[in-house]
DNA sequence: ACCCAGGCGGGCG
DNA sequence: CGCCCGCATGGG
């Protein structure tokens, strides 16, 4: 079974909702513009600028390019959206229970995406103790601030950028008590660490590592390790993800962290990181409006 | 006016 | 290890 294939104009897909996957809180939440329908889609990706329109269904869908459309973009774009992911083995991995197969059923075709670190690591820094629309303002402001300029746009401001900014002009962009944090990581990651040697490390070593970055704990560790190194085995528990582990499954009663991780590692093993996108997104969606 | 948000660092027992 | 606190800011 094959999820995706080239076509003469862009990329076509299959078993991909691309609405769920660019809306579900993941660094392309932060970092794209889209419209309503996320039908149009652009973000900027390294030194890149990708426009793309999707066109069909979740079942049978199509992604057109505009402007550059060569074949490195169509990669950048089946790598970015996980579209070799196989559905059919991860969906079979965490398909455990009712609630789990109703969760699928809803949001079947929902990608983890896979990101930049260093720009996995900002977002999820910004994350803490805050809400989605919030921190994609926030990081739509620093982009707009400190994004290297390019032809038409913007990248993402990089490391030896951020660690020269002033505190007060990141609090500018309202980044509030983690402006501190983010300058930390930016001189961290720049004169003391490189996110690129974390690559081919095993997730324990990539955790271990993320971890000694300022503003990165538990959570924020597995967002990264999950978005920004495809490590399906991270399980990030935020208050979402709590609450509907707690609900379902412990009848309401408040459980640890920790014994959460266990809960979770012993449920859906290798694929929890898979698994958490849906509980978190389902979640989320049935607790607010 | 009030509570909450994809938590973390630091201090304490 | 667990618990508690402060933290900036704006959405609902």
């Amino acid at each position: 079974m094959r999820y995706y294939s080239f076509s003469s104009g862009g990329v076509r897909t299959k078993d991909f909702d691309i609405r769920h996957t660019i809306e579900s809180a993941q660094p392309l939440t932060f970092l794209a513009d889209y419209d309503q329908e996320c039908r149009r889609i652009s973000y900027p990706s390294g030194r890149r600028f990708v426009n793309m329109q999707f066109h069909g269904t979740k079942d049978n869908g199509s992604i057109g390019l505009d402007g550059d459309s060569s074949i490195e973009v169509k990669r950048e774009i089946v790598k970015r959206f996980r579209l070799t992911d196989n559905m059919e083995r991860l969906y079979s991995e965490i398909n455990t229970d009712a609630f789990m197969d109703e969760a699928i059923r809803r949001y079947h075709g929902m990608r983890l995406t896979l990101n930049d670190p260093w720009e996995t690591t900002v977002c999820f820094i910004i994350s803490q103790f805050n809400n989605v629309k919030r921190i994609r303002r926030i990081v739509r402001s620093i982009i707009d601030r400190y994004g290297e300029h390019r032809d038409g746009f913007r990248s993402f401001p990089s490391s030896e950028t951020l660690k020269d900014a002033a505190i007060r002009d990141l609090m500018a962009c309202g980044t509030g008590f983690r402006a501190r944090y983010i300058k930390e990581a930016a001189e961290y990651c720049t004169d003391n660490f490189n996110l690129g040697s974390l690559r081919n490390k095993s997730y324990d070593r990539v955790k271990d590592g993320l971890i000694e970055i300022s503003g990165v704990g538990d959570k924020v560790a597995d967002c990264i390790a999950l978005f920004g190194y495809g490590k399906l085995e991270a399980f990030p528990i935020d208050v979402w993800v709590k609450r509907t582990l707690e609900r379902i499954y412990f009848d309401g009663k408040e459980r640890s962290i920790k014994e959460l991780h266990r809960f979770a590692e012993e449920k859906f093993g290798g694929y929890q990181g898979f698994a958490q996108q849906y509980i978190f997104w389902n979640g989320r969606q049935s607790g607010r409006a």
